[in-house]
DNA sequence: CACTAGATGCTCT
DNA sequence: GAGCATCTAGTGA
């Protein structure tokens, strides 16, 4: 059983924990590869940088909660809500490797390729069955959607980092947090109204 | 393989 | 009504 305090930090420093972990809902279970860390007030990409509203008020709640949003008319995207209670704050699951239930996984998922299978966030929810019903879950108690330790020990993954991926707004803030090497890891995109990059 | 265009509907202003 | 924390199918090589 994972500890709550492990993710009330900020959530830049709570992402690059959760790599390796284990996402879990019933018999389908996705190992966790690319993360982003979404730091609510102080962060203009984040949902929750205008302050609470319905749809957002999960990632003002206590840490280890799910907060899901329903993306781009098709996708549901799944956060892990960081920091302490009252504080908004979030990691946005964008992909990872399914390494139970993948033949549940794949109807799902309408046979897509295994590497493809929760490669991106909207195919990671999907590939877990996550929707609506979902919203707010607490991910470190004993219900049908938990968060848990991975097999590999904290510290013993090489973790790379970049921009995320199509935000408009912070567009080249380093916030984007992926295992090293890892196939099942999405393409960079820039959003397309995000303004031209540093040098 | 890389790249592009368009679908799609919820949320907040 | 504008703006998306995206995906898929299509093209071309």
């Amino acid at each position: 059983m994972l500890d709550a305090d492990l993710l009330a930090g900020p959530a830049e420093q709570v992402a690059p924990l959760l790599l390796g972990m284990v996402l879990r809902h019933g018999e389908v279970a996705v190992e966790l590869t690319e993360v982003e860390a979404y730091a609510g007030p102080r962060d203009p990409a984040s949902h929750a940088f205008r302050g609470p509203t319905p749809r957002n008020d999960v990632m003002f709640g206590p840490p280890g909660h799910l907060y899901l949003y329903f993306s781009y008319g098709m996708h549901w995207a799944a956060n892990v809500v960081c920091g302490p209670d009252g504080t908004a704050g979030g990691c946005l699951l964008r992909s990872g490797q399914v390494v139970d239930g993948a033949d549940l996984a794949r109807g799902r998922r309408h046979g897509a390729p295994e590497r493809d299978l929760a490669r991106g966030p909207g195919r990671l929810t999907q590939a877990l069955g996550l929707a609506r019903e979902h919203r707010g879950l607490d991910l470190l108690a004993d219900g049908v959607v938990r968060l848990e330790p991975g097999p590999v020990r904290a510290g013993e993954i090489e973790v790379l980092t970049g921009p995320r991926v199509g935000v408009s707004s912070a567009a080249d803030v380093p916030w984007r947090f992926w295992v090293a090497g890892s196939r099942y890891v999405s393409a960079y995109k820039r959003s397309p109204r995000a303004p031209a990059p540093e040098r």
